[in-house]
RNA sequence: GGUUCCAUGGCCGAGUGGCUAGGCAGCGCUCUGCAAAAGCGUCUACAUCGGUUCGAAUCCGAUUGGAACCUCCA
């Protein structure tokens, strides 16, 4: 399959525009997220970065071309702070839980993959570990020591961020300069080993207290906070690649480090595209773990939180986020939510009426240019509250066909109808929930209270007819009185 | 404190130097025994104050308010 032809732009931090998107390889695209740290249950937040890059990647395979898609799990536990009785996330939990770190690591990768699957997100290609890779991290941190572009004090290895400036520009993607930071950077306890306060760690020494350890040429340590993203982004998709993307709260310093320790190993610029993706917040502030302003994902589902009225299908969360931007801010809040359901539900009803319709002998509508437009959409930074838009425009003209009021000739309808579900389905990855809300047992109870209503009806019994609709209606079940005859929803 | 970003109609949320995004709610209509649902139509906004321009919500400056990063976080 050839790549079609497009124009797809795609907003670089790395240069603050956007840009032609043109992959390293023709037609091949190789794309890094960074994935989530697991020693706690992933929230709405998370879910949302990797939602946005699930929609990026179902684009460019949808556009033709071959995605590696490398996703990491972050099981090595990161660093609270550089001091050096610094106890990292995963070691901090199992020692509260009393548990083996990876028995947490394995625990909460588990709830990561199943909120993901939830939200109808692909698999990545790669999904490598930290703990994993830490022979290739030991080889990368000896690597840049080796080039003097790092040090070593008492067993652990720090990057001199100040020589390295001296031919490369740290803070390139973050916006930053090395003298603001100098003068800018709180001062934290522990940081005596470092020349200076920028210098992040690639290698550890691991105190008594740490569960996680591993042997180096250095003594016994732990990876820094930022090598496993260099080395794991090298090690499946090259030195150089197309995409490394993100939260926006990754730029700095996690992004900035990636850069450098790849500049410092390989003397390579190693990402072409750097996408980051806004927050979510929750009450106007980010969602953010530590701060515990979080909205977990089963909540959202059973709607069992002060926040929420109700449930919500992850499908339409999904839909709830397609609708803003993935560089936008979307603050969440019930009555958002709730909007962007009845929408979804309208999106879905049309799909669904969409695919019942009959060619007609001419097109009153010009699917091309509609579909054009679609594709304009996405193709300008994946744009897809803008794709929505014409979504609906979709469905408006076949609610005028099934009224008799617009037409489509067979090769038309044909093509309009593959391109929606393709657009909705294939690259939102949404999901037809209505049929879901009918179990067959639920329908077939509701039919027969249907049909005897229309026997009431057609007996004048108003009262009862009535006292039937209006029962279902406490118990959430929605009659639908339509010309051919009465359906249900269930709320 | 430093750096950066944002402020859009009742709500959510795109866009952007002249060409009414879209969704939800409201209102009107169609349908209906009455309703509801559904569909159709409609409501025309861009924080404040200056400036640039034939023309600014869109560019520039200031002000106010908010956010992110500077410390682990998607």
């Amino acid at each position: 399959m050839s790549i079609k032809e497009n124009n797809l732009s795609v907003y670089n931090t790395l240069v603050g525009k956007k840009e032609t998107f043109i992959p390293v390889v023709e037609d091949h695209v190789g794309m890094y997220v960074c994935g989530p740290t697991v020693y706690s249950n992933v929230h709405l937040g998370n879910a949302r970065t990797f939602i946005s890059f699930d929609m990026i990647y179902r684009y460019l395979q949808h556009l033709g071309y071959k995605v590696r898609y490398v996703r990491n799990i972050t099981d090595a536990g990161h660093l609270e702070d550089d001091s050096d009785d610094g106890e990292d996330k995963i070691s901090k939990k199992a020692r509260l839980e009393k548990l083996e770190p990876m028995q947490i690591v394995q625990h909460y990768t588990v709830d990561f993959h199943n909120v993901l699957r939830l939200f109808n997100n692909l698999p990545p290609d790669i999904e490598p570990t930290a703990t994993g890779h830490i022979v290739e991290q030991i080889k990368m941190a000896r690597t840049i020591l080796d080039k003097g572009l790092a040090y070593e004090v008492d067993g652990s290895i720090y990057f001199d961020v100040e020589k390295y400036n001296k031919d490369n520009n740290y803070g390139e993607l973050s916006g930053r300069n090395i003298e603001e930071l100098q003068s800018n950077t709180r001062t934290l306890d522990g940081q005596k080993d470092k020349k200076s306060p920028q210098d992040f760690a690639l290698w550890k020494k691991a105190s008594s207290s740490h569960l996680q350890h591993w042997e180096s040429p250095w003594g016994e340590g732990f990876p820094g906070w930022h090598l496993e993203c260099s080395v794991m982004s090298t090690k499946y998709l090259g030195e150089q690649f197309d995409i490394h993307g993100g939260g926006m709260d990754l730029k700095f310093p996690h992004h900035e480090c990636e850069i450098a320790q790849n500049k410092a190993a390989n003397g390579k610029d190693p990402v072409k595209y750097w996408l980051h993706t806004n927050m979510l917040t929750l009450n106007g502030k980010r969602m953010s773990k530590s701060t515990g302003n979080t909205l977990n994902p089963d909540e959202l589902f059973s709607g069992d939180t002060p926040l929420l009225d109700k449930g919500f299908h992850p499908s339409a969360v999904r839909f709830f986020m397609m609708q803003a931007h993935y560089r936008s801010m979307l603050d969440f809040s019930n009555d958002a939510l709730l909007a962007s359901e009845k929408g979804y539900q309208r999106l879905m009803n049309g799909i669904a009426l969409l695919s019942s319709l009959e060619a007609k002998k001419e097109s009153t509508f010009d699917v091309d240019t509609w579909l054009k437009k679609c594709y304009t959409a996405m193709d300008d930074d994946f744009n897809t509250p803008i794709l929505i838009s014409h979504l609906f425009d979709a469905i408006k003209i076949a609610n005028q066909i099934s009224d008799n009021k617009a037409s489509l000739t067979k090769q038309d309808l044909d093509l309009f109808v593959n391109s929606l579900n393709s657009f909705v389905f294939e690259i939102l990855g949404l999901e037809d929930v209505i049929v879901d809300n009918n179990s067959d047992k639920l329908s077939g109870v509701v039919d027969m209270l249907i049909q005897m209503r229309k026997d009431a009806r057609d007996n004048k019994n108003w009262a009862l007819s009535d006292e039937i609709r209006d029962k279902l209606k406490e118990v959430g079940i929605q009659l639908k009185d339509g010309k051919e005859g009465t359906t249900f929803s269930v709320n």
